[in-house]
DNA sequence: ATGTCAATGAAAATCATTATCATTTAAACT
DNA sequence: AGTTTAAATGATAATGATTTTCATTGACAT
C-alpha cells in the first residue's frame, strides 16, 4: 500500500508503507503483551487498508459491515492500547474526535480543517531545521515537538 | 498585571500586561457586535485577573462565588463567542476540556523541558513564514498553530 | 418609557469516550 | 485434546464536556 504526501522541494513522493500481512499483526500485538484476538487482527487489517486517518467510530463502522461481532468497545480500547504502545499515533483537532493513524515510518506533521476536521499531512524540512536552530539557541536538547496547523481547507472556503 | 515567564538566556522577564478596566471591558464587548451584560463583562474581569490559562468550568467556579446568578452555559456562550473573535485563544491537549487565555497581543511559541518542566518562549518569524507557505501550498487559509518543541535543557543535560 | 430581539439560566440533550460486568476465549498447563 | 484461568469481549450504562432548548429577563434603540 502506499500513501502520496507532499515532500522537499514541493515535489509529491510516493512514501512505500511496507506490507502488513496477518502474521506481522499478530507479531505486533504479542510485542505490546496482549492476547491475539480475531477481533484485534481485523482492527489492524482495517487500519492498514484504509485511509490515514480514521476515527473510532469510522473505524467501527467500516468493521462492523464485514464483522459485525466486533463491538465498538473493543476498538476504542485496542486504539487507546496502540496509542499508548506508540504503534498507533492519535491525532487530536479543536473538539472534534480522535484520529488515529498506524504510526507513521516517516515524520510527519498535520494540517488540520477546523471545519470539516480533514487533516492533511505535509513533511517540511526547512521547519525541522529551524526548529532545531532554536533548541540550539536555548541550549535544549530537542527530543521532540508538536505541529499542527489549523486552517480552513478549500472546500469549506467555497462552501460559503 | 504582570505575568511571570522565563525568557531569554534563562532569565526570568516581566511581560506587563495591559492594565483592563470595565470601560474597556464593555468596549471589547461591543466591538463584538454583542449587547454589554453584567455577566459578560464579570466573565472579563474573572479572565484578566486569573491564571493564564482556565477552562470553561474553572471559569465557572470562580465566578459562581461571587456572582452565582451566572449560569455555565453562559460561560460556554461567552467563551465560544470571544474565541470565535479572537478575543480569547483555545488551547486543547490532549482529550482535557478545552483551556482559554485572553488572546496575547505578543504571539509565542513554546520550548519544553521534559525533565525539570522549565518553559522558554521564544518566536521565530522564518517559521512563522514556513507555515504559511505550507498552507498556501495546500490551498488553506491559516487560522492558527500549535508549536511545542520538546527537549532537554542545559543544566538538566550537565546534571548527569 | 417602551417594544423588540438578543441574552440568560435551568434543564435536558448530545457526543465522544470510558467503565461495568456477565460471558467468552486465548493460551498456559496438564 | 481437555482443563484451567486470567484476559478479552460486547452490551449496556455511565461519564464528562459541551451544546441546545425554551421560557423568562433585560439591553438599548426608538
Amino acid at each position: 500500500m502506499t500513501k502520496l504526501v507532499k515532500g522537499k522541494q514541493n515535489k509529491e513522493v510516493l512514501i512505500e508503507r511496507e506490507p502488513i500481512d496477518i502474521e506481522s499483526f499478530k507479531k505486533m500485538i504479542r510485542q505490546m503483551g496482549l492476547k491475539v484476538t480475531k477481533q484485534r487482527v481485523h482492527i489492524l487489517e482495517a487500519m492498514s487498508e484504509g485511509r490515514a486517518h480514521i476515527t473510532a467510530q469510522e473505524l467501527f463502522e467500516k468493521l462492523n459491515k464485514k464483522h459485525p461481532e466486533i463491538g465498538f468497545a473493543t476498538v476504542y480500547r485496542f486504539l487507546k492500547n496502540m496509542t499508548e504502545h506508540s504503534l498507533v499515533t492519535e491525532v487530536r483537532m479543536g473538539g472534534f474526535p480522535a484520529r488515529y493513524e498506524l504510526t507513521p515510518n516517516q515524520h510527519h506533521d498535520h494540517l488540520n480543517c477546523t471545519r470539516c476536521g480533514k487533516i492533511v499531512e505535509f513533511e517540511n524540512e526547512s521547519i525541522e531545521e529551524l526548529q532545531l536552530a532554536v533548541a540550539k539557541k536555548f541550549k535544549f536538547k530537542l527530543t521532540g515537538h508538536v505541529l499542527e496547523l489549523y486552517g480552513e481547507c478549500e472546500q469549506c472556503t467555497n462552501k460559503e
